[in-house]
DNA sequence: CAAACCCATAGACAGTTGTCAATGGAACTG
DNA sequence: CAGTTCCATTGACAACTGTCTATGGGTTTG
């Protein structure tokens, strides 16, 4: 006998949805929206984004009241979440987007506010 | 006499980034962006969009290997952070994405696989 | 070369988070 | 009405995170 389309949900019987997502492309996907869950985080991305031009790390300290390894702590999250780029000239290092970004991560950089 | 143009840095001097997000804008968006920057709420949401139909919370009990205070806990998250809508029908308390959700968190959805 | 400066890393510590076990309320069932 | 089932909340605890101070390497300057 067949049942009757799912429509009465037997007492106690789940229906676990599919996973459809894989524990690769999870892992990513978290560690790029937890190096962006943070105000600084979330802010300095917001700046790199509207600057045609790299932004030198002294310029974070400046801008953010917090440390200088604060700053550097933050940054290092988006350096290893592969949403920024580094260059250094002499003593100064210049931060910018990664110019390499995955379309969907690109897209998902335009949409935050 | 006038600077010339930014092209020399002068030592020390830090020419800090505007902030252009307000300071609520910013945390609404960390607090959604907190709810995802997790495996289970981020497989959560994915389920969600999927799924045609509201999805059971003996669903997800039964789809993820955690105890189901932990599921109910990660569903708070996402509905505090405005994201699913809850309904009770009989002893079941079905989930689905918010219907009234601002466009550019829809967006935000759509763009994470 | 010595001093000054920028920045990354290491270590420490408080606050937050993810998890589970226990509890309790609400709704169905016999 | 008594028992069962689902689910939210509470409390506890280990793990992680954001922050600072201290340190050290690399680069420029006097």
């Amino acid at each position: 006998m067949v049942k009757a389309a799912l429509s009465e949900r037997v007492k106690g019987v789940c229906c676990p949805p599919a996973m459809s997502m894989t524990v690769a492309k999870v892992d990513h996907s978290v560690e790029v929206l937890k190096a962006l869950a943070d105000p600084t985080g979330l802010q300095m991305i917001d700046i790199l984004k509207r600057s045609p031009e790299p932004v030198c790390i002294c310029d974070f300290t400046a801008a953010f009241d917090l440390s200088q390894p604060t700053i550097s702590h933050h940054m290092a999250k988006l350096r290893e979440a592969g949403l920024v780029d580094v260059s250094k000239g002499g003593i100064w290092a210049y931060y910018r987007l990664a110019s390499r970004l995955e379309p969907k991560t690109r897209a998902l950089l335009d949409v935050l506010t």
